[in-house]
DNA sequence: TCTGGGGTCCTAGGACCC
DNA sequence: TCTGGGGTCCTAGGACCC
C-alpha cells in the first residue's frame, strides 16, 4: 500500500550574499562599501553597492561602467572562492547532517527533528549566520520553510543579510502575491508563456486548469508550477548528490586567429585533468558550439566504455568537430566547449588506467625538461606498451 | 556593449529489444 | 507474418540556475 510521507519537514536555504564580490570585499578593505564587480569583460558578481546602480551578473563590463562611472572591477580569484566555499560548507554541515549543495555558495539544509539538539529553526538560522560571519567573514541569508521552493524563495526575499521564516499557516500569504517570474525555475521563456495566458502572479496560477497551463508550457512544467503555487513540493533534501557532467568551454571573438582545433585541445585538456583529479570517468562526449549569430548547437557521441583518457576524448571531440565543419564554415564560430556526461566514479580497472596516465604525464614533463636542457636531438621517446588506440566508437 | 563559464533537468524522436 | 505495448538507450535541443 502506498503510504504518503506525512512528516512535516523543516528546510533551510542558506545563500552567501554576492559571493565572489563579498570575498573580494572581505580580503581588500579598499573595496568595502564601494560599488565593485568581479570580472573585467563580463560581470561575474556585483556587490550590493553596485547593484543599487542597476548592475547585474552577466552584464557586459562596458555597460556596467556606463551605469556607474566610479565602478571598480577586479579579476576573479577562484582559489579564494573555492576556499571560502569549503569553509562555508563546513559550517553548514555542523547545523544539519543532510546538506545539499546547489552551487559554491548555497545549500539546502534539512533540519527536521533537530529541535532538541540544535534548537528551533529560527535559532539554527541565527546561529548559522553568526558562525559564518565569524569564521568565514561573509554574510549569509537564510530562508526557512516546509519545502525547498518556499525556503529558496524566502531567502531570495530576505536578501541581503537577512532571515525569513515562512510559517506553515502563512505560506499562501507569502507566495501568492509574488510575480510568476520570482518562482524558482521560471525564467524569461516560461514567464512570457504565462503572461500570454494572462497569469501574472503565483496566486493566479492556482486558478488556471492544469490543462490550460500545459498547452503553454508543457505537461510536466504545468503540473510542477501548479503544485508549487499550492505550496506542494515533496522534493527531499538530498545529501551526497554526485555530479552528472564535467565540462569546459572557451569563447573567442568571431574570426579569431587561433584555430578551433587548438582551442579544442586546450578545452579537452582542462576537462580530462579535472576528471582525473576527481577520479571520475565518463562515456558521452558532448561538443558545444556557438556560432557567429550566437545561436548554439551540440553534437554528442557515446563511447563503448567510460574513460577519462585525454587521447580518447580528444579523438571523439575532433571527429564531432569535423562533422560540424560545414555548419561552422557557413556560420562562423565564437565558442567551443566539451562536456563529458554519463559520469561515474572510476572503478579498480580505471584506477590503474588513471595511475598509468598520471605516470605518462609525469614522464612527458620529465622528457620536456630534459629536452630543454640538452636539446631535442639527444632525447628520443620509445613508445611504451606500443598499443595503438582502438576506435573509441561503437 | 554584442553577451563568461560552470552546471542541472526535461522533451522528443528514432533505434532496438522483448 | 503482422500488430501492439512497454521498456531502454542515444542524440539534439531548450530552459533555467548561479
Amino acid at each position: 500500500m502506498f503510504v504518503p510521507d506525512q512528516v512535516v519537514r523543516t528546510i533551510l536555504h542558506a545563500d552567501a550574499d554576492a559571493f565572489f564580490a563579498s570575498v573580494e570585499q572581505r580580503d581588500d578593505p579598499a573595496l568595502r562599501d564601494r560599488p565593485m564587480v568581479v570580472g573585467k569583460g563580463v560581470v561575474m558578481a556585483a556587490s550590493y553597492e553596485a547593484r543599487r546602480h542597476g548592475i547585474q551578473g552577466g552584464m557586459n563590463g562596458g555597460r556596467a561602467r556606463q551605469l556607474c562611472p566610479g565602478l571598480v572591477a577586479v579579476s576573479p580569484r577562484f582559489d579564494a572562492y573555492v576556499d571560502a566555499s569549503r569553509q562555508l560548507f563546513e559550517v553548514f554541515r555542523r547545523h544539519s547532517p543532510v546538506v545539499e549543495g546547489l552551487s559554491m555558495e548555497e545549500a539546502f539544509l534539512d533540519v527536521t527533528g533537530l529541535e532538541r539538539i540544535l534548537g528551533t529553526p529560527p535559532e539554527i538560522a541565527r546561529r548559522l549566520r553568526a558562525e559564518v560571519l565569524d569564521e568565514v567573514g561573509l554574510a549569509v541569508t537564510v530562508g526557512v520553510a516546509r519545502t525547498k521552493t518556499l525556503a529558496k524563495m524566502a531567502s531570495r526575499a530576505a536578501k541581503p543579510d537577512g532571515v525569513l521564516v515562512v510559517a506553515a499557516d502563512r505560506e499562501g500569504a507569502f507566495i501568492e502575491p509574488l510575480p510568476v517570474e520570482s518562482l524558482w525555475g521560471v525564467g524569461p521563456s516560461t514567464a512570457k508563456a504565462l503572461h500570454e495566458l494572462g497569469v501574472r502572479t503565483v496566486g493566479q496560477i492556482v486558478t488556471m486548469p492544469v490543462s490550460a497551463l500545459a498547452t503553454a508550457v508543457g505537461r510536466h512544467a504545468a503540473e510542477h508550477l501548479h503544485a508549487v503555487a499550492l505550496c506542494r513540493d515533496a522534493r527531499r533534501v538530498r545529501a551526497n548528490r554526485s555530479r552528472r557532467s564535467i565540462g569546459s568551454q572557451s569563447a573567442f571573438p568571431r574570426g579569431s586567429r587561433t584555430p578551433p582545433d587548438v582551442i579544442l585541445g586546450e578545452v579537452v585538456d582542462r576537462v580530462t585533468r579535472r576528471m582525473r583529479k576527481s577520479s571520475r570517468i565518463g562515456r558521452t562526449v558532448v561538443l558545444r558550439l556557438r556560432f557567429g549569430d550566437f545561436k548554439r548547437a551540440t553534437r554528442s557521441r557515446t563511447l563503448r566504455r567510460a574513460t577519462s583518457a585525454h587521447a580518447t576524448i580528444l579523438l571523439a571531440a575532433q571527429s564531432l568537430l569535423a562533422d560540424a565543419q560545414p555548419l561552422i564554415a557557413r556560420r562562423g564560430l565564437t565558442l567551443v566547449g566539451v562536456a563529458v556526461t554519463n559520469i561515474e566514479p572510476a572503478g579498480t580497472g580505471e584506477q590503474l588506467e588513471l595511475w598509468a596516465q598520471r605516470r605518462a604525464e609525469r614522464l612527458d614533463a620529465a622528457v620536456d625538461q630534459l629536452r630543454e636542457r640538452f636539446g631535442n636531438a639527444v632525447i628520443a621517446r620509445t613508445p611504451m606498451l606500443g598499443r595503438e588506440p582502438r576506435s573509441p566508437f561503437q
